[in-house]
DNA sequence: GGACCCTATTAGATCGATCTAAATCGCAGC
DNA sequence: GCTGCGATTTAGATCGATCTAATAGGGTCC
């Protein structure tokens, strides 16, 4: 058979019906799974589909019912580890369900974003797991619901009006603050890099608010470079300004690249100077020294937000659910008293 | 307006074409920025558009023209940074084409690969990039060529009638067994892991040649955990059997795994035993000591793969191509000089 | 004025499924 | 035999776009 017939002979569900000698309706019933069509009829359909080589035709199908069996997920990044481990919690659970993501990447940029969530919508998606780039406006919430498009906001949020999956930041951070102070540490850097968005405001609010409570000063707070190559380069100027005994991170890239910065200057990590990172991630666990950080199971959000994707889906009134799990915090080497952190004087 | 009317009042073709004073044959071109509407006619078309808040409808597009502007994309694994990062790489050339990807996980299986596979083809994605699972047969092939499906295979090949995008795996082990050879390395172990495939066989087959070529035993081949988490305590292990002065890994996961591992048991990577990684993720410039690795650049096979789908979506004829981008040593603190490897003979 | 051509527009069939509402088949009950 | 009823099955309209082939509207040229 020639290729460009290959087309043409495409197999649809009335070829189906017709080689069982039943109608289209019903061969339409049998691929649905309907317990509608009697047990022989059904394994006459089927043994036709399989004959004939039929493939199912979503397209078509989603024309006439409105369901194409397919979500959307937009996030700001692909190459930080923490959204590849978010995406792969997101993609078991849809998978689970029978249905296929649609990935795109808005480069953190609400433009770009825009121009997906539409995009997303014209191929007729059922619903959109949404991590919003910073900057995203609460009005493009109106719009989401003027659209009649099921959304869950994960890691950051935009409205209470939308479902939400996330970590409880602002209480990972006063985990971080407690740990250290606990150890003596007085002098505690926060540092950052990145968009700003609701998941970077509860983690500068939690660590305002847990340095408060302890009597420390929480004014310290540092940008660090967001390319991760760049990051050890900052460790030096990080200590021109002040001269902190602990750094808590704001995720474990910062951590993982200070960490570096820091053996640079001859300082070392979980003697001289205390790290705590966060999210816990894979590598956390493989850096030497071992980083104590604040797990935020990354892998467990996304499988919340696609779950809680999929009850809207089957449930659109439902009202508005918000999944925050519970950090962790790890304690391995990086952080240690603080009566030992003196040896970062060495480093001016 | 209540929400259950919404759907209902969904905006069509046909209301923009009566709208706007024309057919629905005219809108339909105008969608299509077609160069036969003539301006004015346009120009009315788009207003009535944009008045109307119309969404096109892919689906039913697709239904009628034989396009989908989606394509899928099988990984075996997300949360590998490579994957990740190679995964970026295709986004950003589909997202270019204004087509949109499909994303799924085989977990290296080729049972879920065959199912995800075939759901693929039901969402009707107008091509799909392959990267294989382990063990997929050469057989898949002629069931692809029966499919009539544009398909690229990317960093594992099975077949040299589908096109192909990849590094040169077995020149970059070269370049490896050449940078710790003229460092004066004899006793040269290689770490792998993971499932066996093309890319698997390629750094092998390289890694022996090489060694062959320069007068050296390539028989010190050792197998690690799987799981990232386990690699460290790999490293004792590891020479149990053999005493290597210098270990070639599979990939950077293994080497940073291994960094720490060999640090650990009190040995000093890049004195008293040399390490050399592959892909040279972003994590190998983080790490310290700094690691030497082969570069494989996944971005850019990402991209690369992407191109090869979309040129062969619009050209099917095409003989089939390849793209074997070439490695690049990047030399670093892990690896040095022979003499200086005298300390591993600690580890007992 | 009529043939001819080029551009712009359109009616109507069509893609392959699902939905609605109605038809058909057995069979029990009277 | 007729009615009623539950269990199956089906004809035909329909979703919202695209495609084909035909048509309308000028303009040019002899």
């Amino acid at each position: 058979m020639p290729v460009e017939d290959r087309k043409k002979s495409r197999v649809t569900l009335l070829d189906v019906a017709q080689r069982a000698g039943v109608s289209r309706a019903t061969a339409s019933l049998v691929v649905r799974k309907s317990p509608l069509v009697g047990a022989q009829t059904r394994a006459r359909v089927e043994e036709a589909m399989a004959a004939l080589g039929y493939v199912y035709n979503m397209g078509a199908a989603r024309l006439r019912a409105e369901r194409s069996n397919a979500v959307g997920v937009v996030v700001p990044n692909l190459t930080n580890p923490f959204f590849a481990e978010l995406l792969s919690g997101i993609e078991a659970v849809i998978d689970r369900a029978g249905m296929v993501v649609l990935l795109v990447n808005s480069g953190d940029t609400v433009e770009r974003q825009d121009v997906l969530m539409r995009r997303l919508r014209e191929h007729g998606v059922d619903g959109i797991i949404l991590c919003a780039a910073a900057g995203t406006q609460a009005g493009i919430v109106q719009q989401l619901l003027d659209w009649d498009l099921p959304v869950v906001q994960t890691l950051r949020h935009i409205s209470p009006e939308l479902d939400y999956a996330g970590a409880d930041y602002a209480a990972g951070m006063r985990q971080a603050v407690d740990h250290l102070a606990d150890l003596g540490h007085t002098a505690i850097s926060f540092a950052v890099h990145g968009p700003v968005h609701s998941a970077y405001d509860e983690r500068i609010k939690g660590f305002d608010e847990a340095m408060r409570a302890r009597g420390l000063k929480s004014d310290d707070v540092i940008r660090v470079p967001d390319q991760t190559a760049q990051i050890p380069h900052a460790a030096k100027a990080l200590f021109e300004a002040s001269r902190p005994t602990a750094i808590i991170c704001f995720n474990d890239v910062i951590a993982v690249g200070l960490n570096a910065g820091l053996s640079d200057l001859g300082l070392k990590v979980g003697e001289d100077v205390s790290l705590v990172g966060f999210d816990d991630v894979t590598e956390a666990d493989i850096t030497r020294p071992r980083l104590t950080s604040i797990s935020t199971e990354p892998v467990t959000i996304g499988e919340d937000s696609a779950r809680l994707l999929l009850d809207r889906i089957r449930e659109p009134q439902l009202p508005p659910r918000w999944i925050i799990k519970p950090t962790q915090l790890h304690v391995r080497q990086s952080s240690a008293a603080a009566a030992l952190s003196l040896g970062i004087h060495k480093a001016g």
